[in-house]
DNA sequence: TACTCTCATGTGAGCGCTCTCATTCTGAGC
DNA sequence: GCTCAGAATGAGAGCGCTCACATGAGAGTA
């Protein structure tokens, strides 16, 4: 006899019934301490470790969590998926992650659709766009759904770091260096967290009584490369760029590199996320910090709450932190 | 009646056995085509979907598979693991990811534990030391296990680059730009790919009879800017250096930079992987591409495979691709 | 002593599916 | 028309667990 034990092999060799075993399993309060003890020599003996099929089956909970990624996105969304499921695990639940392609509907489709038939207890969604989360809201509705970087709803718990707060951090620094002609290089323009970024750049220039001055972009270094070119070439050129993450800036700097433009010399850039190459770029980034680990973790406390007892919706912030490096600096007088 | 339809329900409306739905569920062949069509249109007039747990209970199949990932690097197992999550969702199977700190004992046991309680059918493993593969292969071995950028073993199916071409092909590029005093940073020495890509160095050298210079790294950019630092304090400094994977190079770039020695002018630099970012280095990274997303994609259609028929295992490799950019260069005569 | 009441445990049903085996239907072959 | 193989379908059991409910053993009360 090879097979695995099941309940009742346990419930044989402890001398009790299944449905004591059951209660040892669950920690259910009314068993004798000796009882108790019985079972779990047993469970340990006979290597016993319940069917998590079973378990499903009847209890319909599948503890499991699924996450839905959005974007080609790097950094960020995988040091928060890593996070995620860490903090998971040590809830006793397994994280199924899904990327899906912001582009293409037949792909969240199939994302929704995977989750759908696994019975997931609960999604977490990264920086989707807002007709996909409608979607997923739609489709999912028996699901706990946690939205992170995305525009809080009264339907969900959000998790956000304060992005409005870290567009005005990143402008104020390079007002403050008496920068005046300052860009922003937005992320795109349907998501959530570069338009708050964009308006507290908006917020701060106006503040200074600036002229704003923003050029849309995608996230992506290649924009970051090519926004750093056309501003190389203005006859008029900025003294400083705001990019909205850093993989912008780091595009940015390379373009300006090859025209000859100095970083900081003759242009101060910032960027926003602070990924762990952004100390190594040349020069150094000055960027705006998130912190990605526990905005993974605060996600995954929320939905295990909400699992839990259905509360009310939250929106929980994280506030951002300027890092200052070499990319910045203070524009020099007389310029 | 709010509750979710089940087969049986199907059944009654299709007017034909719960069985038969089994049967056009599991595409049986001796189904008539008419009957085929009644259960059907009554699938989706129900919007009945398969309950996986009660489907898991019965065939102990969960049609899931488990991906360990180990270290902390960044893009590499990222991009692999998007992959694998797409080419699996297309075959049916959904993908729960693990990242174990290398490390850490306790870590990798608990995440083994939770694939073991999940009744996972297959294990892909990226870049883990040999000493968890093989406490993987003990306590997982009802599972299927595909191991990735590890040492190829019979006792699995393995899937690689060819680390000892890639870094002979990085190695002979220097050379062929007259390059004699050469430098390789490793990866770690525990770990299968950096001591393939080191081999292939070496095996570069002698053949060109020059001598080898072998540093150990970790992956990491500080290591790469340490390493950048002590190599420029050098009195007898090299021309080039390979670092064995881009964030290595990252940081020694940057530290060549601030101690005023100009890559590629003084020093080239040739890195290995090709992320993403290495194009905008400044100056842009001279590198040996591998092709995650295909790596990813092959891992699973091993395990895929395996899992239908267990037949024999392969070792199944790829061939690296040399990039050249910006930060390598003829050697200077006369110097 | 008879009575509740609580605590500890046991019993049987049923979650939704696939398995095996039994039965019915079909049509070719004589 | 009858036989019989093979195709198509049905019936029932059982996967391993938790749930609701039943039962029994003591403790507390009158």
């Amino acid at each position: 006899m090879n097979r695995k034990a099941n309940i009742y092999d346990v419930a044989k060799l402890a001398d009790v019934s299944h449905q004591t075993v059951s209660r040892v399993l669950n920690n259910h309060p009314s068993v004798k301490p000796a009882t108790r003890e019985k079972v779990e020599s047993a469970i340990s003996e006979l290597k016993y470790r319940p069917n998590q099929a079973a378990r499903q089956l009847v209890t319909s909970q599948s503890r499991m969590i699924g996450i839905l990624i959005g974007g080609s996105e790097l950094y960020g969304p995988w040091a928060m998926l890593n996070a995620m499921e860490r903090e998971a695990r040590l809830a006793g639940y397994s994280v199924i992650s899904i990327s899906v392609l912001p582009d293409s509907t037949q792909s969240w489709r199939e994302a929704i659709e995977q989750l759908r038939n696994l019975d997931i207890d609960g999604v977490i969604t990264i920086a989707l766009a807002n007709k996909i989360i409608k979607e997923v809201e739609k489709s999912l509705a028996t699901a706990t759904i946690v939205i992170v970087d995305t525009e809080p709803s009264k339907k969900f718990d959000a998790v956000n770091i304060e992005n409005f707060i870290g567009g005005k951090l990143a402008t104020e620094h390079l007002i403050q260096l008496g920068h005046k002609a300052i860009v922003h290089l937005t992320g795109p323009t349907d998501g959530y967290e570069g338009e708050q970024r964009c308006k507290g750049y908006e917020a701060a220039m106006v503040e200074a009584k600036l002229k704003p001055d923003v050029i849309e972009g995608d996230w992506s270094i290649e924009t970051g490369y090519r926004i750093g070119c056309e501003i190389a070439a203005r006859k008029v050129r900025p003294t400083a760029i705001f990019t909205s993450n850093d993989h912008q800036a780091l595009g940015a700097i390379k373009a300006l590199n090859e025209k000859k433009i100095r970083v900081p010399q003759d242009m101060s850039i910032i960027g926003f996320d602070n990924i762990p190459e952004s100390a190594y770029f040349s020069p150094a980034l000055t960027t705006v910090h998130q912190d990605f680990d526990e905005l993974g973790k605060l996600a995954v406390e929320r939905m295990l709450i909400q699992l839990k007892e259905a509360t009310t919706h939250d929106s929980i912030t994280i506030t951002p932190k300027l890092v200052v490096r070499e990319s910045t600096q203070q524009l020099k007088v007389g310029k």
